[in-house]
DNA sequence: CGCCCCAGAATATGATCAAATTCGGGAGTG
DNA sequence: CACTCCCGAATTTGATCATATTCTGGGGCG
């Protein structure tokens, strides 16, 4: 049962249609973004050939693809998992998160418009909502749209594609924590940085995003603290 | 013509092996970080099927990754090329490479031994004598192995990774750069780093490695300059 | 407790189908 | 009459699948 599309449009439009290895690998991202796939649990080919009703070519590039995001680790023996985290692993990657996610909030700050703002704005609303009625995923799935918006917008396409690669590490680990802790304690430096966008105010948006970047960390690193 | 090997030793010892995905991985890795390839250069499939002597799923694996990389891109018309950078991409390139290697350099200097300092100047001595030949891709393997070397004793393997992936994309521009100046002004402040690391002095260091990252970096933003 | 065998999964190839680029011919125009 | 532009066939390349082969891991047997 086809979880992949054939590009069916709503209006009967024949699109150019994305390759299936391409649909695989936005599958599987999205799952390891917003939960489904827990730190540790083996992913095998088969598995998702069968799930996904496609052939085990393109399973097998996205997961390559995947591997090479640092989203899921080669054993060696044949075997694929999603990554475990350790403390040092999550030290490095605030590091680098901080660094490069503040910068493209500054970068964004300078170039922001009254339509972006709205938009994130729109999305913010939502979150809260989703808090509110605990819905992980939901939630999940608006705070990185929430980021996402912002990057784009600092026209740095590197830059932020590098910040999105470091998201699929942190998404595991940060979906159990919500499984474990609800959505309560969740990070929102949200509005601080709304504000200072309106304001363009480029160190207080940085500060802000640096902010909301630890408090996710330290629930990470909370819940690693407890497995040990 | 089997440029990938069956992982046959010298001993005649049968070793695990590593799959044959894997090692046109690294080969395309090598070809792409030290010359061979030129910016803007298709890659394709079937033409490595043939030059390796493989069969078209390992190649097919091997472009998905160095896809992630940032190391090729997919054009959306099934077509693949190694990338040409911007003027844009360039200064994204220098600001995060200069955070995470000088991060990098950093903590390798905390944790330097005797040992890997000599294996440093070991590498520096023949990085001269292939400048001083004109040797430009003995300068740039043998670069990339004084620079990956420091990087490696940071235990900081997230970091490195990022950085490795950086390398991948400033590789091709910096080979049209040797090629089309030689090897002379070429940036070279190893003996800095060395010996910052010598007196363990961090910040010195860490200065003296920003400063072979910026001068490599203007190096391709001349040459960029030139095609404009 | 260690060794061997077997099931299952991954690796790799070749075949097949579909898409895109390229190249050549014909019509139209200056 | 030569040149250019456009359209379509042929060829090249990519995408996907089905299949053969190899290897890993576990369970049973000596």
């Amino acid at each position: 049962m086809g979880v992949v599309k054939k590009a069916a449009d709503t209006d009967g439009e024949t699109r150019p249609a994305s390759p299936i290895h391409e649909q695989v690998y936005q599958e599987l991202r999205g799952r390891i973004l917003f939960g489904e796939l827990a730190p540790g649990q083996p992913v095998t080919i088969q598995g998702l050939v069968e799930a996904l009703g496609v052939g085990m070519t393109p399973v097998r590039e996205a997961i390559r693809r995947l591997t090479s995001d640092g989203a899921l680790v080669f054993l060696g023996n044949r075997r694929v998992i999603v990554p475990t985290l350790t403390m040092d692993d999550l030290e490095q990657l605030v590091f680098i998160r901080k660094t490069i996610e503040t910068e493209l909030t500054r970068r964004a700050t300078r170039r922001i418009t009254p339509e972006v703002l709205a938009e994130l704005n729109q999305i913010d609303t939502e979150l809260d909502g989703a808090i509110a009625k605990g819905n992980v995923v939901g939630y999940l799935a608006l705070n990185y749209r929430f980021h996402t918006r912002i990057y784009e917008h600092a026209k740095a396409p590197i830059m932020a594609e590098q910040a999105d690669r470091l998201w699929l590490r942190s998404g595991p680990p940060l979906r159990v924590v919500c499984g474990r802790f609800g959505t309560q304690n969740l990070p929102d430096r949200h509005k601080d940085i709304l504000d200072a966008l309106e304001r363009q105010d480029e160190a207080a948006a940085a500060r802000a995003m640096g902010q909301d970047i630890d408090q996710g960390m330290e629930q990470i690193a909370a819940a690693l603290d407890l497995d040990t």
